[in-house]
DNA sequence: TTGGTTGTTCGTTC
DNA sequence: TGAACGAACAACCA
């Protein structure tokens, strides 16, 4: 489950490689993932990666952004000769031959091959997605002061707050649930109820495991074994504070995580710490 | 075989 | 008006 540190880890991996490089050739295998006519970048160059929130962006330059969205499973995988990049949600397809059966869209470069996989078809390719243009700021744009005025007023469970795009960008399920054991705050408490330490001690939360996840690699995922074996993936999964770990104890050493379910998501918390 | 899982989109309600 | 909420989407896996 891609998320801020995940996209951003496959950026910084990205621009290393594809900057200058020229697109010669895209083919759709899967058309319902694209979204309008890709054909206008063909034939363009690199200028930069980029990444907004949970997007990907690769900029031709001439007002050209090529936006990806990885949803739950998605992944990009670049091949360079014997050289290969992965990225997204693991799966035995990072150590693959490509294209496989999930791979939906193939852009080959100068030097190599860029492919995109989904499994489940949730993700999207968009040039110029509007998407982007709806989300909030990066969470590390943004300073203590201005995060309380973004979510202090909401009346809805402040697990849920942080994870809508359009008030900060970014985040998602895994790094909501750990920022909020971060900040020992109940992830169903509404927003507009938390005091004003709460609200200190959950911007500093959020941010640090934002920063732990980029610092790790992301997470993969805490069953992807093959990725640790091969050491393709990210280790955020080894830090988490509460995602995934329900029944087992808290870190904290005083109470067992508790599952539930909210706004319809998986929702981790330990009731003696977090109030 | 069926239910759980996920982020965004979209429709409904207040 | 906009905020809150919940179903829908697709496909894999336990």
């Amino acid at each position: 489950m891609p998320e801020l540190p995940e996209i951003e880890t496959v950026k910084l991996q990205l621009e290393k490689i594809l900057i200058g490089q020229k697109l010669k050739d895209i083919k759709i295998l899967s058309g319902k993932i694209v979204r309008g006519n890709l054909d206008s970048v063909k034939g363009k160059s690199v200028k930069s990666v980029k990444r907004m929130g949970k997007v990907l962006l690769i900029d031709f330059g001439s007002d050209l952004l090529l936006g990806f969205h990885f949803k739950m499973t998605g992944q990009l995988i670049y091949e360079d000769g014997g050289k290969r990049i992965v990225g997204g949600h693991p799966t035995e397809d990072f150590v693959n031959k490509m294209p496989s059966n999930h791979t939906r869209v193939i852009f080959n470069f100068d030097k190599g091959t860029l492919y995109f996989n989904d499994q489940r078809l949730f993700g999207w390719v968009e040039i110029n997605p509007k998407f982007v243009d709806k989300l909030g700021p990066e969470p590390f744009e943004i300073d203590e002061k201005k995060f309380v005025e973004l979510v202090c007023k909401r009346k809805k469970p402040i697990k849920l707050v942080l994870m809508e795009q359009d008030v900060i960008s970014g985040v998602g399920n895994i790094y909501a649930n750990d920022a909020c054991w971060e900040a020992k705050v109940n992830p169903r408490r509404l927003a507009n109820t938390l005091t004003a330490k709460q609200f200190s001690d959950l911007y500093k939360g959020m941010i640090k495991v934002l920063e732990e996840g980029i610092k790790y690699g992301g997470a993969t995922a805490a069953d992807a074994k093959y990725i640790d074996l091969h050491g393709l993936g990210g280790h955020y999964q080894d830090h988490f504070r509460v995602y995934d770990r329900e029944g087992e104890e808290c870190l904290r050493g005083d109470g067992i995580v508790h599952k539930f379910v909210l706004g319809g998501r998986g929702t981790y918390y330990c009731p003696k710490c977090q109030v």
